[in-house]
DNA sequence: AACTATTTATAAGA
DNA sequence: TTCTTATAAATAGTT
């Protein structure tokens, strides 16, 4: 796909075919990851040279796993299934940990540099830029707080006016009914209480 | 790949997740063949969709004569893992995953300057590392700090050091020249200082 | 292993 | 879904 079409048909010289196999097969294994990541799927692809050599990518787990839920799908087709294998889950808990390992690398990456061989003035640097962005963090986080706290205070306010207005009417039904209820009570008068249970 | 760069991250949106699915699918299946093709090569490749369907490809013979030849190449399969509870196990990859989201969004966050549309408790979360994050860093750079000035303090004893040796010396120039500097001076005393310049 | 000129793949929009 | 189209990616041929 460059520099001229190509004929889809075995390569015959062989040091293209195997340059092509190099670069196609990196390419494929990219393409699955990233439609895996990308539609939340699991894929397992596995690829043999012509020489016989096995390059394999599985993006859950593992390609063993894969291959028992392939079994699985296609001996009775089996529902997707819920219950994650011990052997799995422990993959995969040590494949997300990597991935966290990898992120907070980036992160550290970001500013240039790299954690380990930085010099003072870059530490003090990115320090400085740790010190901003902590502090535009904080900013963020006391406004959504703030609105959280001041959304709060407006419900409490509705609630303690519908509060105070049925307790007025409560004393008015009290009043009203005390002397019939010296006698007998058709329905219990804390009946407000369920209509705010918070 | 078009119209715009995509991250590398699921897609949040149910309709383009399935399009882009669909798309990438058929992609990635194409380019199995092509490489198989091209590069003599026997490919197998299946797809899981999040709801669980398969879709699967072999280059040659079946999908079950390539795992057959899957398993044969890799001899070394299956160990006998303890058994994590699965529920923790479970509950640690939801926790891990949702660290690496945090861990993401902080990066998002952090290219976009801020504001992104991080919640409150992904904020709270991020705080916590970046506060770990300059914890280290301060760590190191006072590694830093303390070695730069042990060095900077041997540098100063051997140079105190040379400085008296050399006063020492200049004190017994003067000396043993004070006559002859009552008639005439060869060159001048003060010449020491360009020795240390500093 | 790099470098690009091209071809392909595909995201977004209809 | 399917088509179109502008753009991002992949990569064939070359150095």
């Amino acid at each position: 796909m460059a520099r001229g079409k190509v004929q889809m048909r075995r390569i015959e010289n062989q040091v293209h075919r195997q340059v092509t196999f190099c670069k196609r097969r990196t390419g494929l294994l990219k393409k699955a990851k990233e439609l895996a990541v990308l539609c939340d799927a699991e894929i397992g692809v596995f690829v043999f040279s012509a020489s016989g050599k096995l390059y394999e990518m599985a993006t859950k787990g593992t390609m063993q796993g894969l291959i028992e839920r392939y079994m699985k799908s296609t001996r009775s087709g089996e529902q997707p299934d819920q219950a994650t294998n011990p052997l799995e889950a422990k993959e995969e808990i040590s494949m997300l940990k990597q991935e966290i390992e990898t992120l907070q690398k980036g992160l550290r990456y970001m500013f240039g540099g790299g954690a380990g061989e930085m010099t003072l003035d870059e530490l003090l640097v990115l320090e400085k830029y740790l010190e901003l962005w902590i502090c535009n963090l904080r900013s963020t986080k006391m406004d959504i707080m703030i609105k959280e706290i001041q959304l709060l205070r407006n419900k409490e306010g509705v609630l303690t006016a519908a509060n105070q207005y049925l307790q007025d009417k409560i004393e008015t039904v009290e009043i009203t009914n005390i002397a019939p209820l010296t006698t007998d009570v058709p329905y219990p008068l804390t009946v407000h209480n369920e209509v705010f249970p918070y």
